[in-house]
DNA sequence: GTCAACGATTGTGTATACAAGAATTGAATT
DNA sequence: AATTCAATTCTTGTATACACAATCGTTGAC
């Protein structure tokens, strides 16, 4: 239980949404939200404010809030912005590495190659998340590192379905090898660009996605 | 006065921070607020927590809020992010432009052209936001659009400052002229390449700026 | 039988009251 | 004179109460 009450529901309140226990679409009502987590109505307002904020609600005035529904759609231009930011986080990342990133992103990198080889699709999720953060920090830009934690964890619940996608594991960590070795051969624009496309839902991917959010 | 007390508030105090009148550091009491513009506390709590989600301000558990200071360091990151944003954005309104998007920005193109030949610094600097939105929206893409929108407003007492510098608004202008070509030729790439050192600030506009934030 | 209007109920928006933690000030001791 | 500790005060965090707007159901008329 974070140091207050507010901090601390807005973190409850976005994993129920990211876990898809609170369905997009659905009404948050903040009688009902209060009773559950046994706190009055003041801190829910104040989660709610904030979920709003990071656009995980919409906030109708004195029309209650309701979990926002992005669509296939935008999902898909979210993603086209998160592989540009860390398109730029990769390019700056090969410039500026330093030694403490440069094993912070190893580690995790073997991580990630031991998930993949024994198909854990769940440890691999989570590695796959230590490895792209290690990417961030390694950029060295904390303004840069801040915005792509933020929306990585807004798209979390889709790059989760995209690696129940056939074969997906295996793709994936043979790309993150690319981009680890331009990363630490110092080319920035290679790692731009392999962080680009494989950050980005292009083409077939994106029909996974949709498909697999459909069956879901 | 928006519909609801917090948001207009969350506008009023947003402004007063923009145009420094509350100067970065400056602690914010939820009292002087709430009586300074005659309602209470609790709208105020609620326009805070939107400011510090936006990232304008801090909220320290229990020790109220604070403007934040960004440093030239910081703001440097937030131009080399934006420049990027801008960058995506140019790209594709240079694949996906249509006879509506191509009208808005042709006019406010022009709008800048007035400007910048009249030497009317303040008058360029709301065309030339026009302009950059103009591309955003050229885009077609919503959530790219937000972000870019949202990322300028912070920018934008910097990008005020920028202005003031010597024969910045013609080299401003030229280069405006070298993206819209760009930009209307389907050239995805080359408006890429403009808006990214139109909008960062490398070099000695990076150096200008810090200089005109000193003699404030 | 359907549509509209009015009333009741539910839920948000704002204010106020109360509790708890942090900062500051003053005194006492070294 | 300086430093530390304690007490008071000030501010934030949470709860509760009240007012008003919106929605839904019911009733009545066409």
């Amino acid at each position: 239980m974070s140091e207050n009450v507010g901090r601390w529901l807005r973190d409850e309140i976005e994993n129920a949404i990211l876990s898809n226990e609170f369905a997009p679409g659905e009404r948050l009502d903040e009688m009902v939200l209060a009773s559950r987590f046994g706190v009055s109505r003041t801190p829910v307002r104040e989660a709610l404010m904030q979920l709003n904020a990071i656009g995980l609600i919409e906030i109708r005035p004195r029309r209650g809030a309701v979990v926002i529904d992005p669509g296939p759609h935008r999902i898909y231009e979210m993603f086209e912005v998160m592989a540009e930011l860390e398109g730029l986080a990769g390019s700056l990342a090969a410039r500026r590495l330093d030694q403490a990133s440069r094993q912070a992103i190893t580690m995790a990198h073997k991580r990630c190659e031991q998930s993949a080889e024994a198909g854990d699709s769940d440890a691999y999720y989570y590695d796959n998340e230590e490895f792209h953060k290690a990417i961030y920090a390694a950029s060295r830009s904390e303004f840069l590192e801040e915005q792509c934690t933020q929306l990585h964890r807004r798209l979390r619940p889709y790059r989760r379905l995209q690696l129940r996608v056939r074969n997906r594991l295996t793709t994936s960590f043979s790309e993150h090898c690319g981009i680890v070795d331009a990363i630490f051969a110092g080319d920035g624009e290679e790692a731009r660009r392999l962080l680009r496309s494989h950050v980005g839902i292009q083409g077939e991917r994106f029909s996974d996605l949709v498909a697999s959010m459909a069956t879901r």
